[in-house]
DNA sequence: CGACCGGTTGAGTGCGGTCAACACGCGTGG
DNA sequence: CCACGCGTGTTGACCGCACTCAACCGGTCG
């Protein structure tokens, strides 16, 4: 099953930015010809909570959010994925079910290696395992500081930091627009508030002029103005 | 640097329950022979965010709340560690700085084992390695629960699933009563909430015979309903 | 064209944050 | 020995943030 030159993983520069980097020309080459590119479009489904997946994804391009759906029908939104980075390691590692469901928020390419791989390369591999621990020990981290974020900060406070990261993970357009352009719903559920809570608070934020808006983008204007707001003036 | 023969990892069952259960009883004695027991009473701050770290704490027996501090000075805590757990695995293997804080919550000891070892074990055990992975893996799924729990649930919810946790992970005494005691502080700390909302809330569960409680000492009565409460009835 | 989705606004309400006062047990020092 | 201070637990009152329900608008797609 041998894929098109361009974009056999030997040549893919996006692997530079994950755990991936530590392989060598020939494992890259077996992981080539075993991968599987797959393309999603805006609103896709990836894979869904409760599935056993049986590889990861690595994201070539677009973003993805990762959801968990609670009992109260709501869809906690707990990560955004970008470009290089790779998803259900962790359902690989531990060998259980996925925790969150992922969905493609705009059109995404990806590329699906099969989990024995991945496995193989655990075991044959440390330096590749020595990332995958460093790269799980940074998603903790993150996962704390938002735990954090949520509990001890207000729904304006919240929507700003989430705007930030944004800015910060996947950047701005040439008009200085961010590049993502997520649904006042998703914005709702990145924070964990209500759709109607979210739009009146991102009304403020624009009428403090700390964003602009120009049809369904969004442009933060003052960066410091959020940091500061954000640890409360 | 001798520890007496009853300290000595070899014969300490606790590393059953981590990721060290890889070790042969060669390497266990090398740990061992590095190893530094330390005591801390309630209260006692073992690290603090922003420290480097140079080892782990391995719990061998007591509980401890890791926390964060943020900027509105209160204290989140993020998650209690029990018997067995191992702190700072993830400030070691991303080698940077703490993310949290860690405190005696009842009088506890552990051992301090060097960060080298630990460097040098994941280097040269590869099951090791793949525990580590595993254990962080799990710790990852728990924040993601976490963070879901925390924005889709009120105060009252929140209190039951954080007594369900302690009940489930530190057991009850011989009376049925929970072995940790929180303060009422911590609690609140816990699920992220003003003391006296804790406060408050714990009284209705008393009053609505989910829980009862003698002295310092809380009790769970009705483990079913405490359920059904926190999924929406 | 009508259905539907996303965005927006209004009005009402209640949960939970905040401040203030007080009760109680415990240790410490005069 | 008692006074005092301090940490923890508790209660009351107030109020504002954010949730909910409902209506409405504009764009898009079948």
């Amino acid at each position: 099953m041998k894929t098109p030159e361009k974009t056999r993983c030997e040549n893919c520069i996006i692997r530079q930015f994950n755990s991936l980097k530590a392989f060598s020309k020939e494992e890259l080459k077996t992981i080539s010809d075993n991968k599987v590119s797959r393309e999603f479009k805006k609103g896709d489904q990836i894979f869904k909570e409760g599935e056993k997946l049986s590889g990861v994804f690595c994201v070539r391009d677009g973003a993805s959010k990762l959801s968990k759906l609670s009992e109260n029908g709501k869809h906690q939104i707990v990560k955004i994925a970008k470009k290089g980075e790779i998803l259900g390691q962790r359902s690989v590692v531990s060998d259980e079910q996925t925790n969150l469901s992922a969905t493609a928020l705009n059109d995404t390419s990806m590329c699906y290696i099969p989990k024995q791989l991945i496995i193989d390369k655990i075991n044959e591999n440390p330096e590749f395992t020595r990332n995958l621990l460093k790269v799980m020990a940074s998603d903790l981290r993150e996962s704390d500081n938002f735990i954090v974020n949520m509990s001890q900060h207000n729904v304006k406070q919240r929507i700003a930091e989430a705007l930030l990261y944004l800015e910060a993970n996947f950047g701005t357009d040439d008009e200085g627009f961010l590049a993502v352009n997520l649904t006042r719903e998703d914005l709702a559920n990145v924070v964990g508030t209500a759709t109607e809570s979210c739009i009146r608070q991102v009304a403020e934020l624009k009428k403090d002029n700390y964003i602009s808006t120009k049809g369904k983008k969004t442009k933060i204007e003052d960066k410091k103005g959020f940091e500061d707001m954000i640890s409360g003036f």
